[in-house]
DNA sequence: ATACTTGGTGTAAATATACCAATAAGTACA
DNA sequence: TGTACTTATTGGTATATTTACACCAAGTAT
């Protein structure tokens, strides 16, 4: 296998594409790199894959390094891997998208997380490498799929409102929304719990407050549902 | 850098889901490996990447030296990266999806070519390495995305008449459509070219013949359009 | 009690889908 | 030459789905 040697020089990296839903805004997490290349320069947060690490297990960990976070919803976008994309070999990287409940998100200090810091979507300015072109095809993804997949709630609290719900998918596909409509379609889902619980101490009538069902929308799955809104 | 060393002994291989469609069926082209590992195993065609070499151009290689095509469809669908998925060393492999109109197809002799064969993807057996789950994510992701990107034409031979179009979009996605609103669709998006020409020497009436007009789908792109079926 | 804020609701019109069937235009063959 | 055969093309309707649209409800703040 002597002939191949010069083919198993690849370095392979994961860089995390981290979104987060506060006070009515899509962001994501960037970090301020502490070394070369690109030192000091706003970065997605990501790393080396080990020699014998799994590469979804790669992107868990840096998950974990930043928020502490074990079970959050994760998915490989897509692989870049331009020849000269990093100044010093040929490494290649496989983006990885997050979607983060803030409300259960704490930064780990004494970590990553000391350079960390949440941006919104359109506040992001130059970032490090091709870091620009990663962040662009993720957001393009979750607008993508925030319309056929449940994932929309990942990004809420386990208990939202329906106007919070569609906030949400308005600030994500940037455009907005019936409200009759938009109620009736997920309403009409049958995947919400509705446990007749209320928002308190709000300065206006409450809101009801309800729960994805994750069980129901399983099940239905198997039907051949289809999440579509 | 002497640190990041071990980090740097990856191998990266293209593995492409080249899909057809003929006689009614949609096919993959197979090869049949001709050296170990799995000597004599059906496989996705693919290779290494090469030191200095794009990813897409390594997919575009691997479809020129089969296929002897230049300008096709080709999509990035994903990374497979298992620890263990290539028993030579640590090879991730990144799979592409290429879609061909085989009327200008032609295998071309003494090249890979000569172990190659068309496999309806009903028929795909076991395959070599991690091959078999590469075909169906690159399988589900053609049935997901022939719904609402004009990529089923790429399948079809530059003049086609609105039968043919079903009949890939029917063995596509498995299931029958209704022939007169599947027309009404298709022609209310204004994105055919009706040249007024004819099927000819057919033993029933000849259908007309229709042109993807690409320019004009553009256009409409710009405006918001979106093509969904 | 009044102003303020956000929550919650129904109906009519337009569009899309499911379903039905007859005629048209060729070739094959007797 | 004509008759059988095959697939193409087309219109209409009943039903389901999607869209557009405006007002009252239920709390807090003053």
């Amino acid at each position: 296998m002597d002939d191949v040697k010069p083919y198993f020089h690849f370095g392979l990296s994961i860089d995390c594409v981290i979104f987060g839903f506060d006070q009515g805004e899509l962001k994501i997490l960037l970090i301020k790199r502490n070394e070369a290349p690109f030192y000091n320069t706003w970065a997605l947060p990501g790393n080396l894959v080990h020699p014998q690490e799994e590469l979804e297990s790669a992107a868990v960990r840096i998950l974990r390094e930043i928020a502490g976070l074990e079970y959050i919803f994760l998915e490989q976008i897509r692989t870049f891997g331009e020849v000269n994309r990093h100044p010093l070999g040929r490494v290649i990287t496989t983006a990885y998208c997050a979607l983060i409940n803030i409300t259960k998100f704490h930064l780990i200090p004494g970590s990553l997380a000391d350079r960390a810091e949440w941006v919104a979507v359109s506040d992001v300015k130059q970032l490090a490498f091709d870091h620009n072109n990663i962040f662009s095809a993720c957001l393009s993804h979750l607008r993508h799929s925030i319309r056929t997949k449940p994932i929309g709630f990942e990004l809420l609290p386990d208990k939202f409102t329906l106007s919070q719900l569609q906030d949400l998918y308005e600030a994500i596909l940037q455009q907005s929304l019936d409200k009759r409509n938009f109620r009736k379609k997920i309403l009409s889902m049958n995947i919400l719990i509705d446990n007749k619980e209320q928002q308190k101490h709000v300065a206006h009538r409450p809101a009801r407050l309800y729960e994805f069902d994750v069980t129901k929308y399983n099940k239905f799955l198997k039907e051949g549902f289809t999440f579509d809104l």
